[in-house]
DNA sequence: TGCTATTACCGAACAATGTACGGAAAAAGT
DNA sequence: ACTTTTTCCGTACATTGTTCGGTAATAGCA
């Protein structure tokens, strides 16, 4: 299990952690365009092409965010506590899915602006299904369908219901990044929404 | 409500459209990460600076994009007919969505990962509540519930439906960019998730 | 019809970007 | 102590968006 790490590899993966803490630093400032490799080069005092020995492109250096944002999300859902009703546990794990869209704007547009369109990558497929907010929906809703505090609509799969759920998750994240939805209260409207959405499941 | 089009303000529209109508093009075959001006001036046969005469910044062709599409999005969401049931227009409006979504994914993605995120255009604002995707869902559902085809859950506003239902149509339109629902007859699933959704509204 | 001012377009150049390459310094392995 | 590998840098190159001055075409007007 633990993989012994020479002081050599140590220092490799710091650096390469840094790279990717000035990366996202600098999306969170001032947004994805504002990212450049010399920005990223110049904060952690390295040249240009010295992080060419650490990543191969800019682009993987992205995928690198990617892969860590949603590794991120998903630490965060799968600490929601499940101890109270499933209904709590679905609503609260919503909320936190909202709070994450919401306290990293700039990565979760990233995220969900890189897997989706072309060529996204083909490991998102995996990530998405096991290893995210998918797979963490998925875990509780069926937990609440076998423990019978779910009930799903009949003809519909417990596949189907994690899906669009999820897609109410995201839709919403997104519709809040516009700010048209200014109108002041916003997140606690989206509460309500959620609650709404998920009340359909309760058995009466 | 006609102003006088000069030959000449003719012609100056004509080849501003067709300075939109490359970038699609270029867009819609090889994505965004490859439509450059040099591109689009090699296309309509000008020169790169040519273009600037038309539009100050790349960034303004983006912009005059997404309007474009937001407009063409919003007629064929008006041309859904309205003459069946409430509930049975709201499921066309919701199929014609994900329509456009399917049929024009780089122009969807183009759109929807600009207006969101930092600098969204605060034009988008009015676009999205007036003359957009949002407004004819608005239309649509305020409509149902006035014949009394909707029935509201309780606590909710027309707003807060409309919210939830575009969000949930914006779910599934990116979720399935992704293809990890490669599982064929996506498209047929969705529309399920939707009849179930908008069952909800119905009156009992 | 001619003169003038505005518009349309181009070629060349610039700054910023991502990236490749060769070499030097440092570290590791023997 | 010598060799090999790993880090890191300086430089250079191609591609990008964009600017600028100039030239041809057009419109407006006498």
């Amino acid at each position: 299990m633990a993989e012994k790490q020479t002081p050599r590899e140590r220092r490799r993966a710091r650096t390469a952690q840094a790279i990717l803490d000035a990366a996202l630093a600098i999306i969170a400032e001032q947004g994805l365009q504002a990212l450049s490799i010399r920005e990223i080069a110049q904060r952690i005092e390295y040249s240009p092409s010295g992080l060419y020995e650490y990543y191969a492109s800019k682009d993987e250096i992205l995928d690198a965010l990617i892969a860590q944002g949603l590794a991120q999300l998903n630490e965060m859902l799968a600490h929601v506590p499940s101890g109270e009703s499933a209904s709590e546990w679905l609503f609260a794990i919503g909320e936190a899915y909202l709070a994450f869209a919401r306290e990293h704007e700039q990565l979760y547009a990233l995220i969900f602006g890189h897997i989706f369109s072309p060529s996204g990558l083909v490991t998102s497929l995996d990530q998405l299904q096991h290893n995210s907010a998918y797979g963490q929906l998925r875990h509780c809703i069926q937990t609440g369908v076998e423990r019978g505090a779910f009930i799903l609509p009949s003809g519909e799969s417990i596949e189907q219901q994690v899906y669009s759920t999820w897609a109410l998750l995201h839709g919403l994240a997104m519709l809040r990044m516009t700010r048209v939805s200014a109108v002041t209260g916003i997140d606690a409207i989206n509460q309500q929404v959620l609650r709404s959405a998920f009340a359909h499941l309760n058995r009466a």
